[in-house]
RNA sequence: GUUCCCAUCGUCUAGGGGCCUAGGACACCUCCCUUUCACGGAGGAUACAGGGGUUCAAAUCCCCUUGGGAACGCCA
């Protein structure tokens, strides 16, 4: 587990634009940034866009878009805002890579290292259900890998279904090694592989021949994914070999999975930057808790910041075991990073989901921050805001059903009575805490009422229902008119 | 099916031969704080998958078994 690191490191994420970023995505990109950052190198995004029927230039807004949210941001790539190339080694997209491709695929044909295959879909089919049943792994017996330049080229002037390019892997030695970063020596038989396609009967260029050719010509040294690659990592280590080229030291990490211990896939759609977003997130607890997903911090820091996680990074710590996403545990941290913003951060952040139920609320900062103080240990996503706030938003006043028992009790009637008098004789729109207590106390004296049968009727008719932050602190942050209106609605249930 | 990868509390993990009667975090339970609920604080319960080696000594190294995962594409 050679852990050597070359002058100038340089890696990339390289995610294809054919829906949203995942958080094993946005893992991979963190690891790769953070790794880079460490070693004072270079992050680079490079364009995975060769499956022209499944990129979109929308996919690739929103990937771009979440990686900006995530503050993870790149010296290479395309531009975040116009999305056109920029930096010294694109293009980056690789559709745009065409040429230098198909240059390689037409020097590994005339070396012989590849070659013009004209099977059909059904006849790999055929051969694949062959092998599973005699118990082999399923390659592609191609009768045309022997076939010379000249043969195939002839073939194609007979015209019929354009052939693909394959690379040829039947002469190559028995065995690969490779000295992963993360998992130590990890051996392929080279059967572990068939002839595999270089290029589409389009011409089009598939995912392990461009990496190869792009981490190459973008001179990466390093590469950080996830461990469903390793398959994908001897076929490129075969074409680094036949292209006489070095390869850049691989680290393959584990994947992220499931509650169900399976890869977390997007087609399962569950797991999207956008959705974590839109549910309250904050970008530094997504960060936070996807690093903590198979690395670990030397002093078992957990809430840290991307900072401190550049400082502690170090890829000997990361595990080579899957991980499963606990959002309990997301949600958990998630709210340590919120309880850590400034009040004035956290009320623009959750100002979008206030807007979402078109609250209105005083644009009183002082008013702002109070309320904020009062909240702040009740929230753990953003979106939590908008239940603790709705009682402070005018026509919003419901009893729930949990305050019931309170409305029944025999003190209720006149705790309500007295407390709507006593807010309505109040002189000024708001209260002070003291007034408050004041105002509650003399309920107490004028009912008789104590403890819980004094202070749930009260809490029922300031929010409606029989739990919630301090009253002492919550009535002062509301309007007496809306008070009065509120205990009015209350006594009116029980009349 | 074949190949590859992985294996410590329910979950994320620390540990890398003696410091381990295995540490931390989330969740859970109890108590404290609190005229509610949260927050916060103090405790508690819970794990080295199994079997063989190697060694004076194994969670740690090796092998096997078992379990889980991934890959086997004109997806990336």
């Amino acid at each position: 587990m050679s852990s050597q690191i070359s002058p100038h490191v340089r890696v990339r994420f390289a995610p294809s634009p054919t829906g949203y970023l995942h958080v094993g995505g946005a893992r991979t990109a963190l690891y790769n940034y953070l790794f880079a950052k460490k070693n004072g190198g270079e992050f680079i995004l490079r364009i995975e866009d060769t499956d022209e029927a499944r990129s979109t230039e929308e996919s690739l807004r929103g990937v771009v878009d979440d990686l900006v949210w995530l503050n993870l941001l790149w010296a290479e790539g395309v531009d975040p805002v116009t999305l056109k190339d920029q930096g010294p080694n694109g293009p980056y997209k690789q559709s745009e890579r065409m040429h230098i491709y198909k240059k390689i695929a037409e020097q590994l044909l005339n070396e012989g290292k590849a070659y013009y295959c004209f099977l059909t879909d059904a006849e790999i089919e055929q051969q694949r259900e062959a092998q599973m049943k005699a118990g082999q792994q399923p390659h592609v017996q191609s009768p045309y890998a022997d076939w010379t330049l000249d043969q195939a080229k002839a073939k194609m002037a007979e015209g019929g279904t354009a052939p693909v390019i394959r690379f040829k892997t039947k002469h190559l030695k028995k065995d690969y090694v490779l000295n992963d970063l993360v998992r130590g020596e990890v051996k392929f038989p080279s059967d572990m592989v068939g002839d595999f396609v270089l290029l589409r009967g389009g011409g089009m260029p598939v995912y392990n021949f461009c990496c190869v050719i792009d981490d190459h010509l973008m001179k990466m040294t390093h590469v950080f994914r996830a461990e469903e690659h390793l398959p994908n990592t001897l076929r490129q280590m075969m074409i680094y070999e036949a292209m006489g080229w070095q390869t850049p030291q691989f680290g393959h990490m584990a994947l992220i999975l499931d509650e169900d211990r399976q890869k977390l896939s997007k087609r399962k759609g569950a797991v999207a930057c956008g959705q974590l977003k839109d549910e309250g997130y904050l970008p530094s607890a997504v960060l936070n808790f996807i690093a903590l997903l198979g690395w670990s911090h030397p002093d078992g820091k957990e809430i840290m910041s991307v900072d401190d996680m550049i400082k502690a990074f170090d890829i000997s710590r990361l595990n080579p075991s899957g991980a499963i996403f606990d959002r309990v545990k997301f949600k958990w941290m998630n709210s340590q990073h919120l309880r850590a913003l400034p009040n004035t951060e956290l009320w623009k952040a959750i100002q979008p989901f206030l807007a979402r139920e078109k609250m209105e609320l005083p644009s009183d900062p002082v008013w702002q921050d109070k309320s904020l103080n009062l909240f702040k240990p009740y929230m753990e996503i953003l979106s939590d805001a908008i239940e603790l706030y709705r009682p402070l938003n005018d026509n919003s006043y419901v009893i729930l059903p949990e305050a019931d028992e309170a409305m029944k009790w025999e003190a209720t009637k006149a705790v309500l009575t007295a407390w709507k008098e006593l807010v309505a004789a109040h002189p000024s729109d708001y209260m002070t805490e003291e007034e408050f207590l004041k105002i509650q106390d003399e309920v107490k004296n004028k009912t008789g009422a104590k403890g819980k049968n004094l202070f749930m009727p009260i809490r029922v008719a300031v929010i409606g229902k029989p739990h919630g932050a301090e009253l002492k602190i919550l009535v002062p942050l509301m309007k007496k008119s809306s008070l009065v209106a509120r205990a009015e609605k209350a006594l009116a249930t029980i009349a």
